[in-house]
DNA sequence: CTTGACCTTCCCATCATGGGAAACTCTATC
DNA sequence: GATAGAGTTTCCCATGATGGGAAGGTCAAG
């Protein structure tokens, strides 16, 4: 299979295939004589399995240790677990802080006429600034299309 | 005030000073003879504004039309809440998502023995029930995306 | 005048992804 | 064969908000 058909086997971009490859996460089965990448079956259950752990959420750091379990027979599920315990906390932790941020501005906007007058307790808010927060940081985002 | 005073009084880093000086955001009131920029009491406010508004996840995009607002002592009350609003809505489309990527998770892990043996449900469910070695039989999943 | 703290601009890196160019390869049709 | 069009290769650039750091200019206290 070269990269085309690979991508339509697995869902994942050709762009995003030869960037695996680039980061040594998905290596080519090999590569043909005019340097065309060569991919068989097992290397597009890989990239199926980055798709499904992209979209759970998973950052390529912890992709390559999920990857590296899921090649490893032997592997203890313990460790495997314990990445996804650490995963679904730092996704709660992050849902709270949005949860946090979207209460605050909801009241706001509650508070808000939303008319033609300039008087706005959004603005005054961000303006008069208690702070209760700290700086917010985004972190790396999910598969938003797939 | 030169940019460290600046960064002192509005909580926001040189660093980020200039780089909301290089975006047209925040320009400073002057500069010195010795190309210093300098900063009054209108930029410090507003630096404070844009670090309470990042604070509530406004992108910079947003900040740029929310500061241009507040500049502006006849704008309609509705334009701010419009913002807030759509931004309101972004974030709750993002914990909704995260939510479901968390719940998901939880529920694999919680299916996953966690000890020594290599049987693992989450590997399992990220292989998409074709695992090379030793299929595991796939649990139920919310199956949320895609 | 020296020292150290501060300022300036410029470049680089992040993280996962996409866009696009220039050049090469394959395949099907004439 | 030759040619067109689709596919592939590598390489460079951009994102968004932030930090790190270098090289060099400036200021204030001693």
């Amino acid at each position: 299979m070269n990269i085309g058909q690979a991508s339509k086997a697995s869902g994942v971009t050709a762009k995003m295939i030869r960037y695996y490859d680039e980061i040594d996460l998905v290596r080519p089965a090999s590569r043909t004589g005019s340097n065309y990448r060569e991919y068989d079956d097992r290397q597009i259950n890989e990239l199926r399995f980055i798709k499904r752990a992209r979209s759970l959420g998973f950052s390529m750091e912890e992709i390559t240790q999920l990857l590296s379990l899921w090649r490893d027979r032997a592997r203890p599920s313990r460790e495997v677990k314990a990445i996804a315990d650490r995963h679904v906390a730092d996704l709660d932790a992050r849902i709270a802080e949005m949860q946090a941020m979207a209460d605050t501005l909801r009241h706001l906007s509650h508070c808000c006429a939303g008319d033609d007058r300039p008087d706005c307790p959004i603005l005054a808010d961000l303006t008069g600034g208690k702070e209760p927060s700290e700086p917010v940081r985004r972190r790396p985002t999910f598969n938003h299309q797939s």
